[in-house]
DNA sequence: AGCACGCCGACT
DNA sequence: GTCGGCGTGCTC
């Protein structure tokens, strides 16, 4: 009987697809091993084998694989579950999750390559001009891929001329599927055999008595080997002879030195076996982690519920000594935005080579590296830190599961697909493998603590600080007076500047928050209000100093700034609102010997970018430091006693229902930074509203209230935790479709949902890279099913999708959209 | 998602 | 009269 394999491949289709195998392939094969597949016409991609069996398909000839890609099994049995549940749960497909948790570098995918066809006989004169232009590219360049081709051409769709060329026997096509990861070799030299005693090593000197390099290399070598006896790195031998590599290669072709090649890994840590032992918890730390371990026996999740630095950490590296000491594996996920260089160095202390990192500043080959360690359940690869994606590493007995700034709501993945929340699903993921999970924040999600009150988590409390160092004192400004009494210096209130003086003179620091980024939102004419917009979005252009720059921050299309303005031509054009750049240029002439800094995206661009900036501002090289949410996370620094909030409003009026919520975490996360040692902080908070309830809870540090209050509005308006939403999002080019086609979506789903369907409305940006977007906003209350109601969803897409005007239009779910 | 096949406007 | 636009349908 033939066997057959079923295999999840890389795309978004809801299919497995059956390949034939060989009974030799059958033996071989295992569930969660890599296959080549051809797969449509020409192209060849990476499937997932899921089962290996003997049912043929009735309708179709299933067609043969290419090749088998691993020796075992690259994706665990819990892996599959929890893709499973993933694409189920968040309305995608398992091909998708594929997609999104194996690193890239293991995904090959087949490339078209264009050889020319050496034996044709070829009449140039037959040629067209393109063909001919294809034709001469070969004759200097004997490959080329098809991207090549339409740069040479500069035409994007190159298809037709090589099926002409094709079919005038000029050139063939080949299929090619390459490995990208390769492992990385570091080469080491020793002597030969023949020369590694004294005498003969004499003997070998003398005779090199005419080639001084050489026999310095030797004798370095020989030094160096006759500490270890080992084989010693070319680069090391290189150093402390003072030779260059055609040297040694000399004396390797001679026979002299013994060359061999070690597999290493790329991400080594430098820091050796010497470890920094933990610090004793205090008392507060100590109960809490009673509290803990007291409801992880319970086998309940547990939010820690900690305040800024009342040393959360210490208790995490606690809990994750115990579990790795059981042989067990752990998994520390953190936002990106808060694993930094401070917090990994600090872990590394602790545990030294145990911990690997995995995030997406990481290359895909170092990725790929992390993923073989984990599987391989090696020492090195005992404790996980990363960001979401790495709940999708291969785990095999994994502990606990911490989720620290488990509020951020950057865990939420928004695009693309499986468009998962990182702590919801590590919950999942603990259930799975049998581990305990602890969610951490100073400013619990509302969720979070929900089901704490609800007793479904466990919970335990930190309410002093480190040390006792007191929380931030923390003073609203009125900007709104402010600025009608003309008090104002650019964006700065008196009390600020008053603060700014005071702190710069202390020889201490100050962090000043602006939560958006660039010089000023937008340009206006001041004459007749009209004001640069991007071509392919409903966006205003943003104007960026440093680049002289209108730039649109949804497609990337950007524009020479304008000296007259394009509508009435008049030369009164002026900026509205402002960003970190121009709150860093009016520091510069208010402190004018105050070193000022800036981090937001734009300055920590690159690998180091971020390291840079916040290592100068360690060292005291900037006194001011200006920036955005980026500055609330995982950062400690210990002279800063100032931090000032530029203005509030622009958090506060946010129009979603997580606004408030999300205001009140990132006003006290940021406050946060302030007085971390034994000095007591100062908070400046600058408001057109400083009656704001959310305000007033930060200032007294009220969560319970803000948790209250927000619970109350959700409830009234259906928004979670008590019941779940989902967001369907359109998207055609042609709006006039868009419209019927949500419109006639959302009266299918009114049937079956009545009033708890919001929409079609449009986001606050309508068009975007040229398509326009439309949402239906659906929610569940807790008496619906919620798998019932997808199943509905399905249902509906499904006779949608037979309209056939309406085809083409892209649905896309985001479950427990935020 | 890609990618080929198939039917209509603007150029030689 | 061709070239090339993108609507439609399929992929084991």
């Amino acid at each position: 009987m033939p066997y057959f394999i079923n295999v999840i491949l890389p795309i978004p289709l809801e299919k497995q697809f059956t390949y034939s195998i060989s009974n030799a392939e059958a033996d071989l094969l295992k569930p969660g091993m890599r296959v080549a597949v051809p797969f449509g016409k020409s192209k060849i991609y990476t499937g997932l084998v899921v089962t290996v069996h003997q049912t043929p398909p009735t309708v179709y000839e299933a067609k043969e694989i290419d090749q088998i890609l691993d020796d075992t099994p690259l994706v665990t049995a819990i892996q599959l579950q929890f893709w499973e549940w993933l694409a189920q749960y968040y309305m995608c497909t398992v091909g998708e999750v594929f997609r999104a948790a194996v690193p890239g570098a293991l995904l090959l995918e087949s490339e078209t390559l264009i050889l020319r066809n050496q034996k044709a006989i070829i009449d140039e004169n037959e040629l067209k001009d393109e063909e001919y232009l294809v034709f001469e590219a070969l004759q200097h360049q004997p490959i080329l891929r098809v991207r090549e081709i339409s740069d040479i051409l500069d035409k994007k769709n190159v298809i037709p001329i090589l099926n002409r060329l094709l079919l005038k026997d000029i050139i063939f096509l080949k299929e090619e599927v390459y490995e990208q990861y390769k492992p990385k070799l570091v080469r080491y030299v020793q002597l030969g055999k023949d020369h590694r005693s004294e005498e003969n090593l004499e003997a070998l000197l003398t005779s090199l008595s005419r080639a001084p390099k050489q026999s310095q290399v030797v004798l370095s070598l020989f030094q160096l080997q006759a500490a270890t006896k080992k084989p010693v790195k070319v680069s090391d031998l290189e150093k402390s002879s003072n030779t260059s590599s055609a040297i040694i290669k000399t004396l390797i072709d001679k026979g002299i030195l013994e060359e061999q090649f070690v597999r290493t890994d790329r991400v080594v840590f430098e820091g050796g076996e010497d470890y920094e032992a933990l610090k004793s918890l205090n008392e507060y730390q100590q109960s809490a982690l009673g509290e803990i371990n007291n409801a992880f026996s319970m086998g309940k999740v547990t939010l820690l519920h900690g305040v800024t630095s009342s040393g959360k950490t210490e208790v995490y590296v606690k809990l994750i000594e115990d579990f790795i000491a059981k042989g067990k594996q752990a998994l520390y996920l953190l936002p990106e935005i808060a694993l930094t260089t401070q917090l990994i160095s600090r872990l590394q202390a602790y545990f030294g080579n145990k911990v690997a990192v995995y995030h997406s500043k990481y290359t895909v080959q170092e990725r790929v590296e992390v993923w073989n360690n984990v599987l391989g359940s090696k020492p090195k690869a005992q404790i996980v830190i990363g960001a979401r994606s790495a709940l999708f590493l291969p785990f095999q007995n994994l502990g606990l599961i911490i989720v620290d700034e488990e509020h951020e709501s950057s865990f939420k993945q928004y695009d693309p697909a499986p468009r998962y929340h990182a702590r919801d699903a590590a919950i999942v993921l603990g259930n799975l493998h049998g581990s305990k999970v602890l969610l951490g924040s100073a400013t619990p999600s509302v969720e979070s603590y929900y089901n704490v009150k609800t007793s479904k988590y466990g919970y335990a409390q930190i309410l002093r600080r480190y040390g006792d160092v007191l929380m931030p004192d923390i003073e609203l400004v009125d900007i709104r007076e402010q600025s009608r009494k003309k008090r104002m210096k650019g964006h700065f209130s008196e009390r600020l500047m008053e603060e700014i003086s005071e702190t710069l003179e202390n020889g201490e620091q100050v962090i000043l928050f602006q939560n958006r980024r660039g010089y000023a939102p937008i340009m206006e004419c001041t004459s007749c209000g009209h004001t640069p917009q991007c071509p392919n979005c409903d966006v205003s252009l943003t104007y960026h100093q440093l680049r002289k720059q209108l730039r649109c921050h949804y497609c990337s299309h950007h524009i020479a700034l304008q000296t007259s303005c394009q509508a009435c031509g008049s030369a009164t054009l002026d900026t509205k609102g402002f960003g970190t750049e121009q709150v860093e240029q009016e520091l510069q002439t208010l402190f004018p010997k105050a070193k000022v800094g800036r981090m937001d995206l734009d300055t920590t661009r690159g690998k180091y970018g971020y390291e840079k900036i916040i290592t100068a501002f360690e060292q005291q090289e900037i006194d001011i430091l200006v920036g955005t949410q980026m500055l609330t996370k995982g950062l400690d620094f210990r002279n800063v006693n100032l931090v000032g909030i530029m203005n509030a409003d622009t958090l506060l009026n946010f129009p979603d229902y997580r606004a408030h919520e999300r205001s009140f975490q990132l006003l006290t996360q940021v406050a946060g930074r302030a007085g971390r040692t034994q000095k007591r902080g100062k908070v400046i908070i600058q408001s057109y509203n400083p009656e704001h309830r959310i305000l007033q809870q930060v200032t007294t540090n009220d969560y319970i209230e803000m948790f209250n209050e927000q619970l109350y509005e959700r409830e009234q308006f259906k928004y979670p935790p008590n019941n779940k939403i989902i967001k369907i999002t359109f998207k055609h080019k042609d709006y006039n479709k868009l419209n019927e086609a949500t419109d006639w979506f959302a009266k299918s789903l009114k049937i079956g949902f009545g009033k708890m369907v919001l929409g079609p409305e449009y986001p606050p940006v309508a068009r975007i890279r040229n398509q326009y977007l439309k949402n239906i906003l659906l929610k569940i209350g807790k008496d619906h099913s919620l798998v019932k109601t997808k199943n509905n969803i399905k249902k509906i897409e499904k006779s949608f999708n037979a309209i056939s005007y309406y085809r083409g239009v892209r649905i896309i779910y985001n479950v427990d959209h935020i």
